[in-house]
DNA sequence: AGCACGCCGACT
DNA sequence: GTCGGCGTGCTC
């Protein structure tokens, strides 16, 4: 008897044995129908020939029902990455396997009456910019695309990176192969699939969230026949099998929207390392702000390094100032101040001139407020003090009226009326939103034209270009938003940009807020006054001038920034030295919720003591979850950390097991590298 | 994830 | 009496 094991597209781990009596031979990447309980489900064959003496004797097997034709067979390398992406993302191999295919069958031919815009917009072509030396070298150095290799560009914005990866992608295309190109939230960035189309024409395809399920379909099969030559999208757009790969390129490469947080919590420029290791093909990740991981490996080695000092058109840089809130604070109560008497609390003097002078030049002025989580900060207005916790160099989280809490172990204390750091201070927590800003500046600038953006205000990909729109045509004068106008945006009349409190992004409770806040900086600087010969303007306020990153932003140092920053990460064992596992239970009945949380970390530590494999492993916690409660479920985490790659996956799918032991209504769920904690 | 099974409230 | 609410548990 011929027996098949069977990934399922079901939430079952192990794979699923099924008899095989269907016409000609089974194959391991084929796709295939079978029963499951009273339905029919999709598989992928991941074994052709199983033993029948394995744990499935307890069952009573049953047959494939057939063979779903129209799907190809995933070559061996592919589906060896699926196969990594679930072993070591800790996720049922059938759900990553379906991932793999479009929602839909293949359209049947007959012509599409759609009255829909097109996916690819047709662009008439560009003519290529005369390279520069550093491109040129550049080039030179990432050389032939014939084998492994990752690559990291490291190019301050306007250096010229995209025409880096075109000239790769021309060549990989001149080797008759494929391309395949990475970029965080695609649907915002319709600028650069234009600039793509404007080079390879109707060679494009582009997949991302905002595609219907037919678009998806069709942008899939266009590739996966070869009849496209380059993907475009957003992370989902590694899941399309290309046959043909001969180049992944992975821009902006430090963005934390490669993250997926639900689901398969996978990072998709990790993930794109990954294959491109195991199709054996090059990798080039891009960025003027790289994450530390990567330019970690660029040090030991692992990835080339070409960097890219100089602008391609020589811009001067904006003029950088930073008002000292703390100053500001001080001159206010002493009543020594010039400028009007009634300016809201978060507005410095400096910035209302500012604001107004821009405003009189009929020059168009950004505010950011970079208030990503719920999280808040506490912090002394008089010296600018920040709790932090004792055992994590991370900042406290104000819960309630006066706790201050710790989210990465059990850390607590509580906050006093005095400041711990001087005498005569007094803490406060920090709570500004973009929309108080807005009304501010309604009043303030009735004349004005103020438009708030933000991820209540700007969803889809409509508004966004509807905003950049406003921008462009001069219907807007003051823009309000958070980090979402602070990439990649270019608009001509901005010349003056203000970062209304850094403070809220410098003291984030998580080990990556330090290396956040440089890429924020660093980014919301490039924006300003990027047409104008004088140069335009940023404001940064702060209680906290002296804030490292801070200084290393303004120096534009990147490489003193991440050689500070990676001494704190080695010593605490953080990523990318050590690295983090979350686990994640949730629930309704928050008893309920506890007694699991409490036997995940027994069982952590008897596995820990049960080998010495894991002597390293860390359990941290558990803890209540900084949203304690989110949409009617209480939340837990425990978290692991380790300083051996690749050990905390198998730890996560050995405490979990077959799951029995989980208390009925909490779920576990497991995140391997997490870049949030919330 | 689906889908069935199962054990309590308000309808013809 | 029985229709159906969604809690619980299983799928080779």
């Amino acid at each position: 008897m011929n027996l098949v094991e069977v990934a399922v597209d079901a939430p079952i781990y192990p794979a699923l044995t099924y008899i095989w009596d269907q016409e000609g031979i089974p194959e391991r990447g084929l796709s295939v129908e079978v029963p499951l309980g009273s339905r029919k489900a999709k598989g992928l064959i991941i074994n052709p020939s199983a033993d029948a003496d394995a744990d499935s004797t307890n069952f009573k097997l049953k047959k494939v029902s057939g063979l779903i034709a129209y799907r190809p067979q995933l070559s061996n390398s592919f589906l060896k990455w699926l196969e990594w992406m679930a072993d070591y993302y800790v996720y049922p191999l059938g759900r990553v396997t379906s991932l793999a295919f479009p929602p839909l069958k293949p359209s049947t031919g007959k012509r599409n009456a759609t009255r829909k815009k097109d996916v690819v917009k047709t662009v008439k072509a560009d003519s290529p910019p005369v390279l520069t030396d550093e491109q040129k070298s550049c080039l030179d150095a990432i050389g032939e695309l014939d084998a492994f290799q990752a690559h990291l560009v490291h190019g301050v914005t306007g250096s010229g990176k995209t025409e880096i990866y075109l000239h790769l992608l021309e060549k990989c295309l001149a080797q008759g192969k494929q391309g395949l190109v990475l970029v965080p939230e695609i649907a915002l960035t319709p600028q650069l699939v234009n600039r793509f189309s404007a080079r390879f024409g109707d060679q494009i395809a582009v997949i991302h969230s905002q595609l219907t399920e037919r678009e998806r379909t069709n942008q899939w099969w266009s590739v996966h026949s070869g009849e496209k030559k380059i993907l475009i999208g957003a992370r989902s757009a590694l899941f399309c099998p290309i046959t043909n790969l001969g180049l992944i390129v992975v821009d902006e490469e430090h963005e934390s929207s490669y993250k997926q947080e639900e689901k398969l919590k996978y990072h998709a420029r990790d993930a794109a390392v990954v294959l491109a290791k195991l199709t054996d093909c090059p990798i080039v990740l891009g960025s003027a702000t790289p994450s530390l991981e990567t330019w970690q490996n660029t040090q030991s080695g692992k990835y080339k390094l070409h960097v890219l000092k100089n602008r391609v058109s020589n811009r001067p840089l904006p003029k950088i100032e930073v008002v000292d809130l703390r100053q500001e604070r001080h001159d206010r109560k002493a009543n020594v101040s010039t400028g009007p008497n009634d300016l809201p609390f978060w507005m410095s003097e400096k910035l209302f001139e500012s604001l107004t002078a821009c405003f009189e030049r009929k020059e168009q002025s950004a505010l950011f407020l970079n208030r990503r989580g719920i999280a808040q900060t506490v912090l002394c207005q008089e010296c600018g003090y920040v709790y932090e916790c004792p055992n994590c160099a991370i900042s406290l989280t104000l819960h309630g009226k006066r706790n201050l809490v710790c989210h990465y172990c059990d850390y607590a204390q509580l906050l006093t009326d005095q400041c711990t750091n001087c005498p005569d201070g007094e803490p406060t927590s920090i709570g500004l939103g973009t929309e108080q800003i807005e009304d501010d500046l309604n009043k303030m600038f009735p004349e004005a034209r103020v438009l708030r953006a933000d991820r209540d205000e700007i969803s889809s990909r409509e508004d966004m270009e509807s905003m950049v729109e406003k921008m462009e045509n001069h219907e807007l004068d003051i823009l309000v938003g958070t980090q979402m106008i602070a990439k990649g945006l270019d608009f001509e009349k901005l010349t003056m940009v203000g970062l209304v409190l850094a403070d809220v992004g410098f003291n984030m409770p998580d080990f990556r807020s330090v290396e956040k806040s440089f890429q924020l900086l660093t980014q919301v600087s490039g924006r300003s006054g990027r047409h104008v010969e004088h140069g335009g303007e940023v404001i940064i306020q702060t209680y906290n001038p002296d804030y490292q990153a801070l200084e290393f932003a303004l120096s534009g140092d990147f490489t003193a920034f991440a050689r500070s920053e990676l001494e704190v990460r080695n010593q605490l064992s953080y990523s990318p030295f050590g690295r983090l596992a979350g686990l994640r239970i949730s629930g309704t009945k928050l008893d309920q919720v506890k007694n699991t949380a409490e036997r995940l970390r027994s069982r952590s530590e008897k596995l820990k003591e049960s080998s010495e494999h894991y002597a390293d492993v860390q359990i941290l916690g558990p803890t209540e979850a900084p949203l304690a409660k989110l949409r009617g479920k209480f939340r837990y985490h425990l978290l692991l950390k380790s300083r051996t790659p690749n050990r905390l996956s198998a730890f996560c799918r050995q405490v979990l097991g077959d799951s029995r032991w989980i208390t009925s209504g909490t779920k576990v769920q497991v995140d391997i590298d997490p870049m949030s904690l919330m």
